[in-house]
DNA sequence: CTAATCTCTTGACAATTATCAAGTGAACTT
DNA sequence: AAGTTCACTTGATAATTGTCAAGAGATTAG
């Protein structure tokens, strides 16, 4: 593993305030993997011998059934991702592929859970960063139970011109497809919903999305705390 | 706190292994109140300032937005809840109501960060079980996106056989509603999805459901592990 | 440059799911 | 015992969502 990798991924608050002996055992065996695009990384059902940190690229958890897919998360750096499987040993429950070209550090598992019991302060980031991931399902969960497929692209749409800044004008940051399968709806319906928008004051040309005022779409969208806000 | 109290929540996973004196710093300052059938214990939002335990009864966490509601869980005893926003000290995501009387042991949010720092088994089993609680939500998360409901209903049905034993017949463990609610379906599509389980091998007679033949419902129903296995 | 591939869009249609209204039966209240 | 309430069921209908097919436009490979 190299110098930069290591400061890269010290910095997330996962692994800041630990001793450095205690990172230092933590990344031992540990190594950097760099994919192509459209590359899969590992598959449902396999074991986690590793917790993963995207440090470059973007990467998608998906999971299948029956023949379908549907798209969990979209891990973006810097990130890491599989906790909850690296502290139970326990299999992966998605599949993850490379959407870009994508920089994977690799944390044996094992080390993690030494370490956990080695080192307090990593065990009260893992455990926060687990925390924190766990409420992230539980709202992603609400968001497919209480909304329609329209009031979800209406709220994924603001919160996205949020991280752009405010801009009226932003790019959306996934392909259309993934970004209908991460809303659980078809691409097809994606699309008509779009046009749908249109009265509620959203333009839309290829990636780039206009919303000219907001006040439409936030009757509609009803943006709640405690579905929303990653923060909270 | 009562003794027999003490006893029943230290055989739990969570504080099975920790050492005595700390399990005596975390329950310093716990309560236990017993609620009637209905009440509403707390509501989304709110602080959590304390680690619920359900030691007897059957308590309802459900989520609500924009005059909608949806059952997120059931929690059965003996089992804590509550655990992820008790460690971020984060307002609940869920609201919570007993469906039958109901035995809750409170232990001071603040106590359980505190002893988790000082009590290293305890950190092992309070990461454990959120990772556990982790992998519930994506699992349930998976089954809502992938799966119809009548596929989902389906499932439900066999694993709740499972879990009488496997007899033919059996009681359904909720108010028909709150299945519908918990599956992700209104009250009127469950008594038809019901119905049209009947062309699968599914009788059913007010609370009781009688499975003759599992084949015809194991084809349709396509248990996975990666969902519906709740241990692995 | 051309052909092939792929995403996105649109239309027609089908399946799924929800809503509204009414009725039945059981449990509970007075 | 009679009345009330409530869960559940059923029918009719509407809304939502998905499927299939075809075509436009962009990108990529040869």
């Amino acid at each position: 593993m190299r110098e930069s990798d290591i400061c890269e991924i010290r910095n997330l608050p996962i692994f800041a305030d630990m001793a450095e002996s205690a990172f230092a055992r933590l990344h031992r065996g540990a190594y950097v993997q760099t994919f192509p695009p459209q590359v899969d990384l590992f598959h449902e059902g396999e074991a986690s011998d590793f917790l993963h940190v995207l440090t470059a690229g973007q990467v998608e958890l998906f999971a299948t059934w029956n023949r379908r897919e549907t798209t969990m998360e979209i891990v973006t750096p810097v990130s890491s991702f599989l906790l909850a499987a690296t502290i139970q040993d326990a299999p992966f429950l998605c599949s993850a592929r490379t959407l870009e070209k994508s920089r994977v550090v690799l944390l044996p598992s094992e080390n993690v859970r030494d370490v956990f019991d080695e080192d307090r302060a990593f065990a009260r980031a893992v455990v926060r960063e687990l925390a924190a991931s766990y409420r992230g399902v539980v709202k992603s969960s609400k968001n497919i139970r209480l909304r329609s497929s329209i009031e979800r692209l209406a709220n994924y749409l603001l919160r996205y011109q949020d991280l752009a800044g405010g801009a009226e004008s932003f790019a959306l940051p996934l392909e259309k497809r993934k970004i209908a399968s991460l809303l659980g709806m078809t691409p097809e319906n994606l699309s008509r919903a779009l046009r749908t928008l249109g009265e509620y004051g959203v333009q839309n040309d290829g990636q780039s999305i206009t919303i000219c005022d907001r006040g439409p779409l936030l009757r509609l969208a009803k943006p709640a705390r405690l579905i929303d806000d990653p923060s909270s």
